[in-house]
DNA sequence: TAGTCTATCGCAATACGTTGCAATAAGGAT
DNA sequence: ATCCTTATTGCAACGTATTGCGATAGACTA
């Protein structure tokens, strides 16, 4: 596949110069699949993507589009996380590396950018001596507005 | 199905009290998972449970040990998380609540008590206002040993 | 441009978990 | 002991994600 023409510094860009430094390939499915997942910005879970990827190429198959992600994640360019229900989210890695805390009670689902999750992360390392992974964070509890009405 | 003849207090006759002031039913297969549950301390996967169980009784489905399942964690004796595959893992709630924390260098998985997780749920509580809930706690991150071997 | 090496793709099978529905059986009433 | 109500079960189909393998095609060499 030619380089593409996108302007510079674009995330494909970057992204096949990233997989060609490694002998690997650059291919119309990967830019596609890397076109989606730049379009769907927040995050988007693995069967979302599936299904957008098959709506812009029938012919692309799930696991191409797995194994993409996988590679995508595997170059920094994209994570995974998985949801309360087992389910797996990606986001591009540009969306601030970040953390997600999901209330229980009423499904809210809040995210913790770098500086809210810094004394977690102290905490945890105070703990356990690890040093955790703040994208990866995938948290559980009540929000402030069901604690007080559970409270009532 | 009459009551058991188990011990006062065990799991299962206290389980089958609190399903019947449910008005719902004991049947052989709860007790046969709730058993099976026990005698895997620690922690099992979904499909560990299913097959423990299928080995005992040919005749349970997966369907019927994972509604039991839920069924249990509704009642509060177990509860699950996903795993850094997503995939799930039970342990009855006797097994003290506790978090895990698990190395994405050599998959060590280290377990976090109560005591060990309370200043990362009040810094958790700062940062969010959310109470989190410990036992869903599960964090990925870099062990000592892997840290140390990074830096070298 | 033609040829070679091998990364990638599509397919099919597998694994884990969930759900709808009809048949069964638990537990209470008579 | 028998009947009734309805919770539970088994089955089958589905949804999501993964893996092995043969076929295809990208990228490099001459």
């Amino acid at each position: 596949m030619k380089p593409t023409t996108d302007p510079l510094g674009s995330l494909a860009t970057r992204l096949q110069a990233a997989v060609q430094a490694r002998g690997q390939r650059w291919t119309e499915q990967r830019q596609l699949i890397a076109d989606v997942l730049a379009a769907s910005d927040g995050h988007a879970t693995g069967a979302e993507l599936v299904e957008r990827v098959r709506a812009a190429d029938p012919s692309a198959t799930p696991s191409t589009v797995y194994r993409t992600l996988d590679l995508l994640e595997e170059l920094g360019f994209a994570s995974h996380h998985h949801g309360v229900d087992g389910r797996e989210t990606y986001h591009l890695e540009e969306v601030l590396a970040h953390g997600h805390v999901h209330c229980q009670g009423c499904g809210a689902e809040v995210e913790l950018d770098a500086a809210a999750a810094k004394p977690i992360l102290a905490a945890i390392e105070r703990a356990t001596g690890y040093a955790a992974d703040l994208d990866h964070l995938s948290l559980q509890g009540r929000c402030p507005s069901c604690r007080a009405a559970a409270a009532r």
